[in-house]
DNA sequence: TAAGATAATGGGTAATAGTGGGGAATTTTC
DNA sequence: GAAAATTCCCCACTATTACCCATTATCTTA
C-alpha cells in the first residue's frame, strides 16, 4: 500500500505526553522519502492548530522566504512571523516528534489530540477546537465551496 | 535535525549576562557551515533589535553594498547604516557571542532577551519591545500579509 | 481466536546545553 | 612603567534534552 511519497491522508487520534511529544502515525512515517532525514518542521497553522511539514516541503517555503528583502518592513514582519514559530524535530525511535510549548499553547493542545493528513502537511488539533472550526466553516461559505468545485474535480 | 546550512528558524528565550554575552542557541550553531569559522557579525537591525549574521551571510551583504555604491538611494543608505555598526564576534567554548554596549543600548536589551531566527540571520530583542512592534505590525498590513501568505505558504 | 508482530505510551538516565563567575593575558590610562 | 581596566579563555554548577528501555495496546495472520 505505497501511496505517493510525502503525501498524508486520513485522521488519527493520539496523545500528547507530559514531555510535549506526539506520535507521527506509522503510516505517515512510511510514506516519507529518505531525503527528509526523519525530520519534520512544526509551525503555527492558519487556523488554531499546528502544521507539521516534512523537511523537504518546508525547504520550499524557506527558499521563497529567502527571496524577500529585509528592506521592506512588511516583508520583514512576514518572514519573522512565519519563521519564528517553525522548529525542526527529528522523530525518535518510537516515532514521536517534540512540539514546543508555545505551539502547544497556540493550538490549545491538551492530552488528547487529533492528527489530520492534509496532503502535503499534517495538522495537529485539539479535538474540541477542530469540531468548532469545522462547524463554523461549514456554515460560513457555501459559495466558496461551489467556486472550488470549478477548480478541482474529486 | 539537519536543515539547510546557515538558516535559522524558531524562537528562544535567553539571558544577556553582565559581561554582555548571549548564547547562540545550540541548534543555530549546528547548522552553521564550517567556512563561518564560528564567527557572527552583530549590527543594528532595521527594527529596534540586533541583527546577527553568520559571517558567510554577512559577506553577501557586503557584496550588495559594493554593487550599490555607485547608485544613490535608499538601498545605499540602508546598507551603509547596517554596515557602519557591524562588528564581528567569535563564539566562546560555551557558544556565546559578545554584543557591544552601543548595540545593547540601541536595542534596549536588558537581562532577558528573545532570539528569533529569521532565515538568513538572527534577531535579538527585548521581549517587551518585540511585543509592541508585533502588535503594531499586525494592525498595519493585514492585506499585504494575506497576499504574501497565499503565495508562499503551502 | 490465539499468537506473534507492530505500534503507542510512559518514564529513567546519560549526555548536552545554558549560566555565572574566576583568573590569566592584554590593552589602556595616568 | 605601573596600576587599572577590559577582554578572553576556562572551569563548575544547574537545567534541559535526547536517547533508551519497559510496558501496554493494537493490529495481523495463521
Amino acid at each position: 500500500m505505497t501511496l505517493s511519497p510525502n503525501t498524508f491522508t486520513g485522521e488519527y487520534s493520539y496523545s500528547l505526553d507530559s514531555k510535549g511529544r506526539v506520535n507521527i502515525p506509522a503510516r505517515y512515517r512510511q510514506v516519507l522519502s529518505n531525503d527528509n532525514k526523519n525530520t519534520f518542521i512544526a509551525t503555527r497553522g492558519q487556523d488554531a492548530c499546528v502544521w507539521v511539514y516534512p523537511m523537504i516541503e518546508w525547504k520550499k517555503i524557506e527558499t521563497e522566504l529567502r527571496k524577500l528583502s529585509s528592506v521592506s518592513g512588511t516583508h520583514r514582519t512576514f518572514i519573522r512571523q512565519i519563521s519564528r514559530s517553525a522548529s525542526p524535530s527529528t522523530y525518535d525511535k518510537q516515532g514521536r516528534i517534540k512540539i514546543n510549548p508555545s505551539l502547544i499553547s497556540y493550538a490549545g493542545l491538551e492530552k488528547e489530540v487529533i492528527i489530520v493528513g492534509v496532503v502535503n502537511k499534517i495538522e495537529i488539533w485539539n479535538p474540541e477546537i477542530e469540531a468548532e472550526v469545522y462547524k463554523k466553516n461549514m456554515e460560513l461559505d457555501p459559495n466558496e465551496f461551489n467556486e472550488l468545485s470549478t477548480k478541482i474535480v474529486i
